[in-house]
DNA sequence: TGTACATCAGTGAACGCGCGTTCACTGATGTAC
DNA sequence: TGTACATCAGTGAACGCGCGTTCACTGATGTAC
């Protein structure tokens, strides 16, 4: 039966929002049909919303990245708002909470050779760079806007690579340690600019 | 029919070795069917070798793991060793060949749940970050040896984190950087210890 | 040393299953007059 | 304002496909005597 138009506008974002959380929960694995008995509807519908399960894929990236640029750019407004971020980004709460965490934790080394995903992932990730290298609380020295970019990209790989790590492993001990070193390490090195 | 005893070890080893290199190349999702077309067999025997594909997917770490381990105890003879094992994993040969490259940078992220592959990938883990711990150049110093395992975590995880996004991304110039940039931060840690 | 037989890795058809996707159909909503 | 009809999102059965896994069968090898 045909339904209020506003309606359809919501089912496809509800089709978005359950997508998002779960792919990044459980990876591009998780069945179109799954997806769509978390909105309350049947699978048929899907093709009314996406012309496809990939393209679903990355436009749960753009979703979920124009999210989490609203996010930075809210910590970016003030120092403390940036160090909250990254303190938060290597806490165990981010680390055990996949469905809303990162996307780019969740994504990379996942599904690449889809062109949609990769451009849409990049994209994000430049976005990413750029705000980091711009907001962070050492840019004020002069001898750290050198390189502001270096160390953004620094930063956020090591970020990366200690959240995926964190979460990779089987030994609770080993995770929380991996964690707290990495911000260590964010942490010295802000303080290492300041001095 | 049946087969030389010796032939029959030698495959059970080559399964290993082809599904290695495929699941380092596209992930857990290549088919039974294709690993062992890969070693010129039809998929049949492939239960006559393991218990199921889960089953090889653990063998298939713990097998890529003995070989690393190899690779890195020979590079940790020397402190030079040790400094061309980074660069050579910050290459950008190391990023396009997946297939003989890093399995942390592979299966981290990818096949979470499995308790088999999660716990051969913690014991490597493990190995390396003690290997990155005893070896590492800087060790000499006395200052430096207080948290040589955490400047070996965070090595790792900027390590790691950099190549999966250097892979992830879209843009050759994007992911040369993220490479460059990633190395030199090494290089200069060193630096700051020696100095 | 020669013969008879048990072994068992490899063959390839077949299994049930869940996947992404399609489609004839439904029926309340929006539109034309 | 009231009536007639076209629209189109949702339904749910069905599609072909490839997956992981099983199994009756084959036949050269290894073993017992």
């Amino acid at each position: 039966m045909r339904y209020p138009a506003a309606e359809t506008a919501e089912k496809h974002q509800k089709i978005l929002v359950e997508a998002s959380r779960l792919f990044k929960e459980r990876g591009f694995g998780v069945s179109v049909s799954e997806i769509m008995k978390s909105t309350g509807l049947t699978h048929g519908p899907f093709y009314n919303h996406f012309e496809s399960k990939e393209a679903l894929m990355a436009e749960c990236i753009t979703h979920s990245a124009a999210d989490a640029l609203v996010e930075l750019d809210a910590a970016g407004q003030t120092p403390e708002g940036m160090r909250a971020y990254v303190r938060d980004y290597m806490s165990h709460e981010h680390r055990d909470a996949r469905a809303e965490g990162c996307l780019v934790a969740a994504f990379a080394g996942q599904a690449e050779g889809s062109a949609g995903v990769d451009a849409s992932l990049t994209t994000y990730l430049k976005s990413v760079i750029d705000r980091f290298t711009r907001n962070f609380p050492w840019r004020a020295k002069k001898t750290a806007q050198q390189n502001a970019r270096g160390d953004a990209i620094r930063m956020l790989a090591s970020m990366y690579g200690g959240v995926v790590l964190a979460r990779a492993v089987d030994d609770e001990a080993l995770s929380e340690e991996i964690l707290r070193e990495v911000l260590a390490g964010l942490q010295a090195a802000e303080g290492l600019r300041k001095a």
